[in-house]
DNA sequence: TAGCTTATTGATCACATGATCAACTCATCG
DNA sequence: CGATGAGTTGATCATGTGATCAATAAGCTA
């Protein structure tokens, strides 16, 4: 009776157990952080003793360093499926309401932590570059093409890539302390209005091309 | 013969300790972040029972919120004692500069590891919230001084300096990653003139304006 | 059915954390 | 001199971490 189904233990091939452990640390990591993807905290999730997690990853760093780089890298695909189909001032400013999300407080938590523990954990300093620099060319693509149709003024567009996405990860890590899961009672979600006005002086345009209606 | 010094133990009195302990946490927390503020390595530090420390203090979270704070708080009254005697926008960016300084790397890993820990350390988030309030106070305060002066455009100066401060933060944390310590070979130092350029755009006025010379 | 491969367990090591507390020591006062 | 009290120690507890490995059990193949 070869009863392929739930014979108390599961038994998995090592790629699909791969892939198990490497979800249950995605979920780990979105619900509490990255210092919550722990070799048990892993384990226990998928109902499975701690040294099988140990036995698939080469350390826990690399888990965590991959762990960081595959939300982030969801997350780049994500913001740059929802970028409509218009000028290139209407697409910056389609990505900075997105990122600004206050939804998107799990991955804003994963990039602080990732700032911070990229400082001890080294394969995940290189993810965060790598990760960043992803970010990086995805915005400077975005002006460059604004600068080529001529609705931007041309210039250098790495270093103004470089600085709005400073600025939007200036305002994600703010939000985050006023955040403190069962701290603060609401979170003071910051106007995107003003972000917005930002990002212009910072083009050299004018604001309300930032938002759609300006074809 | 009451020799009162080296004898061996030291015995100083509650109020020298606790300076102490404060300032041990303080030099640990800015060598090696604000994780490395433990209870042994505090009193390694000051060559002490970890017993006496624990003695001392309400709790590590406690210390650590009070070391946090206290480090940003005299980054705050050094800032602002380094303001310029000129007009408004020269100030800031004075500001601008000072606060964007490499040299201000092991603040800024302070701050990053706050924002980060403040999740579950509940007084550390209070003071971070605290500490926020006291810095988008004080660019408030310059950029207020600039409308009534009239050189900068009159509007609302809070979201004003809650931008500013947030592209300031986000600038340093970005940099966090690329200088790992033993690392990244060199720091790719943000180049301030942007920066000035884009905080020039958010308040409405020329990015000359910012650095000394215009009176 | 026997055998072989491989996933999986469970115990264990070494280390680090915060916290607690009885015992000790030193300075000072009566 | 003796006693009081405050600073201080050192051992210890309870947890939690990553890592290792011999032993086990399941599933596939011959």
């Amino acid at each position: 009776m070869p009863q392929t189904s739930t014979t108390g233990r599961a038994r998995l091939s090592a790629e699909q157990r791969r892939e198990q452990i490497a979800g249950a640390a995605r979920e780990l990591a979105l619900a509490d952080g990255l210092d919550a993807v722990t070799l048990r905290a892993v384990a226990t999730r998928i109902g499975v003793a701690s040294g099988l997690v140990a036995h698939y990853i080469p350390s826990m760093d690399d888990l965590v360093a991959d762990t960081f780089f595959e939300i982030v890298a969801g997350e780049l695909e994500e913001v740059r499926a929802l970028l409509p189909d218009a000028a290139a001032p209407v697409r910056i400013g389609a990505l900075l309401r997105t990122t600004l999300d206050p939804a998107r407080r799990d991955v804003t938590l994963v990039w602080v932590q990732a700032w911070a523990l990229g400082t001890r954990n080294a394969p995940l300093a290189e993810r965060v570059r790598a990760a960043m620099d992803a970010w990086r060319a995805l915005i400077a693509e975005e002006v460059s093409r604004g600068m080529a149709a001529g609705v931007i003024p041309a210039g250098d567009a790495e270093p103004l890539a470089w600085h709005l996405l400073a600025m939007i990860d200036g305002l994600g890590a703010h939000a985050l302390v006023g955040w403190g899961p069962a701290i603060a009672p609401v979170a003071p979600v910051a106007p995107v209005a003003p972000v917005l006005r930002a990002a212009a002086g910072l083009l050299g345009i004018e604001a309300e091309t930032l938002s759609p209606g300006s074809p």
